[in-house]
RNA sequence: GCAUCCGUAGCUCAACUGGAUAGAGCAUCGGUCUUCGGAACCGAGGGUUGGGGGUUCGAAUCCCUCCGGGUGUACCA
């Protein structure tokens, strides 16, 4: 059920007489923003009058003239420069209301034309514990594949898993110089994350230690910079005073963030030289960074002490990202990460170079393509491969292997660069049949509005993230004072299950709620909060829908029944506006579908949500006046829940039945 | 420097890609109801969509320009 489409169908036939492009005239058909307009509009009359050198108004009356739609919508109205709206008779939304009882798809129609979609998202390093960062890949490309499968098309998820870089040089390094082969064998996930700290920190200090100069230097110029515009505020004429404010304060916040950047600094080599333990480790290996570009390099080259190191560990990594999806409740159709590719890269080189598209340049082979200052490098000097040629090898595997119409890389978007010089490559590989697109997305940012960190400077892992959010929302959820109120009372286990659905739930909706591309502010207490856009106010209009039907004792064949003995009769204007949303969910993916924006279905979610509580509190189900108007709202109440549980498990969010 | 994204209510964010009087939620203030669970509902205030110009019936959205910010910029991913 779309009833935009619907209506685009009999606008077409309207205006064909009157144009050649009736189709894209008809596509103007927009919800309105007032529901004193109607429900719908179309905006066609206003350019098509240009077209056809005529008044507006008179083009529109001619459209509505030869419109037949008199079985789903009242006579429309022509309002305003030309607008014409449109009004649906409640007959038929009643009817169509009933079509979606027992229809376990909600009215969603599946799409005529089904696409093989191929969607790649998440794609942690494994080694490395993942952290907030990788949050919005994980949470939209799980809805995004939930969503477009739900709408008829075959989805192919693939985690590109980062299971070949430098990071196992680290474990490796770690193991071989820190690693006890008993203690890792008893207790392996733990105990390679700690040695993946170890090295780390160690190469960590290094850098932190090679820039602390320059870092000096750079907090030394701020601070002259913000003692200029000091003075030059001094001494500025009236008229230029707000302009030397504002550069003073926007040299202030330079100098604060430069005096960051070296406290942190600071702060890492300290660590280190304050404990003697680790500043004799630092002092032993004092190469450290190179070492561990060395071990890589084994692994590439199929050194064997390594490469079986790297397939001892190799399925502990995957253990412990995996503990991971199972609490995000998120899986994969394949898992092929980089390793997979790594015996067809040098092919792919080749056949980059006998296709004329790649050439040496400083001893590395690189794409040199027109819009671009920096070419795609695809081989480096030293002969290693970098992300660019395994994400074209991975590209090439997954046209033949998959043989898709979309292909979507849920990634974030500071690596558009490195997309569109994929996609431009790709391009000239004769790749032009199938849709790639970057579904790239913004930055978690803490309170302060950078990206979030802990106090500390580091970043904030991922699983104490979830537990923080389980914690508080149990706090609010399951507060003594309101447990009192079930009946039966609610024991432990129970508790749990919900503080966890309202946990994860709050920091996926939180972030599907923003426009992927926005940069978003994360804070715990408004997204687990039991008012406000959040999951939680969804989730609880789902169980209140739950305990009335309970209470009606009434099933949804048995609402099916009452349906069919005495129809919907709808006679409060919130019944109206709910059971118009309830049509509406197609609508809310399709529109997601067009620009990969979950926040399309969140902001459907939460209008839904919101007109179920109007008509909960308006229209009485148990009192109800008459069977018909029983039978109407117990309808609603029950599609309302279908829906919006159905709309949470495609944003990848549970639903409990009582909260 | 170049490229690119952004600037919307006090705060956090939307706005179906050019449509009517720019919407939600927090917060603030006022109101309703003997709860099919009040975690509710109704109402009010709050905006020159960073500034200025342009395009047209119509601009938060497109173009130009200035101001302010983020990000990326040859061998990391």
């Amino acid at each position: 059920m779309h009833l935009p489409r619907l209506l685009q169908e009999r606008f077409r036939e309207s205006l064909a007489s009157l144009t050649d492009r009736a189709d894209d005239y008809a596509a103007m058909i927009r919800p309105t923003a007032d529901p004193k307009h109607g429900d719908y509009q179309c905006n066609c009359a206003m350019p098509l009058s240009k077209e056809v050198g005529r008044n507006p108004r008179e083009v529109a009356a001619e459209i509505v003239d030869k419109l037949r739609i008199d079985d789903i919508c009242e006579t429309p109205q022509i309002a305003g420069p030309g607008f014409i709206n449109l009004t649906l008779k409640t007959d038929f939304i009643s009817t169509s209301l009933s079509s979606l009882l027992g229809d376990d798809r909600c009215g969603v129609d599946p799409v005529k034309s089904e696409k093989s979609i191929v969607i790649d998202f998440s794609s942690p390093n494994v080694a490395k514990p993942m952290h907030v960062g990788h949050i919005r890949s994980t949470v939209i490309g799980d809805a995004l594949a939930r969503c477009l499968r739900f709408l008829g098309h075959r989805v192919v998820t693939d985690n590109h898993l980062g299971d070949w870089g430098t990071q196992f040089g680290i474990i490796i390094y770690g193991y071989k110089h820190f690693g006890d082969p008993e203690v890792v064998a008893a207790n392996p996930v733990q105990e390679l994350a700690k040695l993946y700290r170890i090295v780390n920190q160690l190469i960590e200090y290094r850098k932190s230690k090679r820039s602390i100069a320059s870092l000096e230097q750079g907090v030394q110029s701020a601070e002259q910079a913000v003692q200029e515009a000091e003075e030059f505020l001094e001494g500025a004429e009236d008229s230029k005073k707000k302009a030397a404010k504002k550069s003073l304060a926007s040299a202030q916040r330079r100098s604060q963030s430069a005096i960051t950047s070296l406290n942190a600094a600071t702060e890492k080599v300290n660590v280190v030289e304050s404990d003697p333990v680790l500043a004799e480790r630092a002092k032993l290996h004092a190469e450290i960074d190179q070492a561990v570009l060395e071990e890589t390099a084994k692994l590439h080259q199929g050194d064997s002490e390594n490469l079986a190191l790297w397939e001892k560990f190799l399925p502990h990594c995957k253990d412990e990202i995996n503990r991971v999806y199972d609490r995000l409740g998120v899986e994969f159709d394949h898992t092929l990460g980089e390793s997979f590719y790594h015996s067809q890269l040098q092919g792919v080189v080749e056949k980059l170079k006998q296709a004329g598209l790649a050439e040496e340049s400083d001893g590395a082979i690189c794409v040199f393509m027109d819009g671009f200052d920096a070419p795609m490098i695809v081989q480096k000097q030293d002969g290693a491969f970098l992300y660019a040629t395994t994400d074209l090898a991975t590209l090439q595997y997954r046209l033949n292997e998959f043989n898709p119409g979309e292909i979507l890389y849920v990634v974030d978007t500071r690596q558009s660069e490195h997309f569109e010089k994929l996609f431009a490559v790709a391009d000239q590989f004769g790749l032009e049949h199938v849709k790639l697109v970057h579904v790239n997305f913004g930055t978690v940012l803490g309170e302060d509005g950078k990206p979030m960190k802990t106090r500390s400077g580091t970043l904030i892992g991922l699983e104490s993230l979830l537990d923080g959010a389980v914690e508080r929302a149990k706090q609010v959820v399951c507060d003594p004072d309101r447990l009192t109120t079930f009946d039966p009372p609610m024991d432990e286990a129970e508790q749990e299950m919900i503080a966890e659905a309202v946990g994860i739930g709050a920091i996926k909706f939180a972030d599907l709620s923003h426009h992927r591309t926005s940069d978003y502010r994360f804070n715990l207490e408004k997204m687990v909060a039991l008012d406000g856009n959040t999951s939680a106010y969804v989730q609880y209009s789902y169980a209140r829908t739950q305990k009335i039907l309970e209470n009606a004792k009434k099933a949804e064949l048995d609402i099916i029944q009452l349906v069919e003995q005495h129809g919907i009769e709808m006679t409060h204007p919130a019944e109206r506006n709910l059971a118009l949303m309830l049509m509406k969910l197609e609508e809310s993916l399709v529109t997601l579908h067009k620009d990969y924006a979950p926040n399309q279905l969140v902001d459907y979610l939460l209008d839904t949500a919101r007109a179920y509580s109007k008509f909960n509190e308006n229209c009485h189900v148990l009192r109800a006046e008459t069977p018909q108007i029983q039978a109407a709202r117990l309808s609603l109440v029950c599609l309302s829940g279908r829906i919006l549980q159905l709309g949470l498990q495609l944003l990848g969010i549970g639903v409990v039945p009582r909260m």
